[in-house]
DNA sequence: TATGAATGAGCTTTCATTCAT
DNA sequence: CATGAATGAAAGCTCATTCAT
């Protein structure tokens, strides 16, 4: 699964075959078929397992955070930390589009909702200021992901580790109630 | 080709086959064959030559504004423009990955471009904060790009057109140096 | 088609592949696509299709004759003639079963239909006697269909032709109407 | 075994894996192959030994009757008393041709050897009158298949053994030396 | 001894590309 | 020039058979 998940991100779904897959992986082609009716349902199986894990354990990181500033903080933090920890997943996750997926029902869970729960609350309570919310969350989610792809093609040299404060910081200059 | 191009959004490239694309637009499957040496050459085609006008445009519109601020408005205005002028090739050229892609040399100009001269100019003039250009540039694109991906999925009701103002105020609010 | 229905009577539906017909056809294997779905539409079409056509003009021949006792040879006479004019059609029309061809709708007319009526017809008129009408119209059927078998296998050296008289004279002995 | 036959007879021996038999028998696959070399072996097995089983029995059981026309009414009874006692083995030895089994010696016994083994004799004692043989047992032996045949697709409602008697009678009327 | 996961040859099917019409 | 049937390499997938447990 994770030669077929390196092999997604760098050649694409449709790209890759599932002679590379078991090439690569050192097992036969049959092996597969034990596990996954069709590669598509190994693809879709990798995106929504990891993706709904990776959002719930997001998720339970973010929200004990007491204000919106720190949900922000740690939204990054924790974005930055996956990313780095494994950048192909990250990138299968997050960072493609997946046309192919298209077929299956496409209300898995996604970081994304989590920006949106921070600024919907943060709205409420005053912290952050008026607006669209989808705007907003866009703007915020929209900012962290671009990064990652940043980083990716190697543009960004530093570990984003050490960006976790500015890009809080300046997110937080976005969103937040002006006074 | 605008055909080709609804195709590839809705289905990815690979995902589209030439007798698709010619069904769809009521010609022979050879009949392209006329015009581009092989499919991949149609998809790339259609990326870098659109993609090329589209930043040199945006260029020339964005950089006659004198100031950093002022830029940046233009920049948000001219990309939402785009977006919801045409919304397919939008997405063709910007939000989407192309990993097919890949193979063709990998250089091609992109509006990631356009900000990342917006900030650097902005920090020389002492109108932006400091930091890593790449990292500011891409929560600035990251966050337009975002918007347009939610719009296109129907979570974003109104027009774009009446969110550049406060997009724009927003994302200054972000990289302008702090008193 | 032709060579389809060479390669399916030698050895069988499934043991035949897409390459076997290709190959002795001397067209490439994606030809066959253009014309059939799938292997299993190319086995069902030559068989419901030539067996359709086959007892329409077998009822077209028969029926026009006035008593059981004609009908009787006419039947048999054009059996044979169909067999020994086509031995592999008629093998895979009418020799063979197709489990394989199950999935399909299994309501095609067979000669069995026509002898059916034969029977049913001569009972009435009273030229043939009591009996149930399918056990009688099996016994009818039945060796004709045999004895094309067993000539299939080489066992039976002479012309079917030569046996229409004794043949047509014996099935009608065995289903007239006893004194 | 009895699983295999099933399976043999409702989707055909290339159509039956190894897989629908052990599942349906609640074995392993792999259990199979203790006791058969290969898939092929377990379908010949099953064809010949109880084909010849069948054969001999049946020979057995017609040949102490001391005249052609007792011993015609005992195949049928035996025959019919065959299908009706198992009807799937019937089919598969009987009913079905296997053109899959064809690359194994097509040598075995067959019911129709008793029959043109009565035919002969009946023919030189004067009982049965002249003309091929083959013909003769074809249109014997095709009858009482046909018959098997028809009433496993449900065209005949009551039970074979009441046909005996007429069945029987009609085979004789066809092939007795008419005075 | 029985199991069933793994193997991989070989199947059906697809589809970018060619080329006679 | 445009057409679309034909090509055939290569894809996804199946399944008889093997073999470590």
């Amino acid at each position: 699964m994770r030669t077929a998940i390196h092999l997604f991100v760098k050649q694409g779904i449709d790209g890759t075959t599932i002679k590379d897959i078991a090439r690569e992986a050192k097992v036969a082609e049959g092996a597969l078929y034990r596990h996954f009716k069709s590669k598509d349902e190994l693809a879709w199986h990798l995106f929504s397992t990891h993706l709904n894990q990776f959002t719930t354990e997001l998720m339970g990181k973010v929200y004990p955070e007491p204000t919106a500033e720190k949900r922000i903080r740690k939204f990054v933090e924790e974005s930055f930390t996956a990313f780095e920890h494994d950048p192909e997943l990250y990138s299968y996750l997050i960072l493609q589009e997946h046309s192919e997926l298209n077929k299956y029902a496409q209300s898995y869970v996604h970081p994304g909702h989590v920006t949106i729960k921070i600024i919907e609350d943060g709205q409420k309570s005053g912290e952050i200021r008026e607006g669209d919310t989808y705007v907003l969350s866009s703007l915020f989610v929209g900012g962290v992901i671009r990064i990652c792809t940043v980083k990716m093609y190697g543009n960004i040299k530093k570990d984003l580790q050490s960006f976790v404060a500015p890009v809080a910081d300046m997110i937080w200059a976005m969103l937040r109630t002006s006074d």
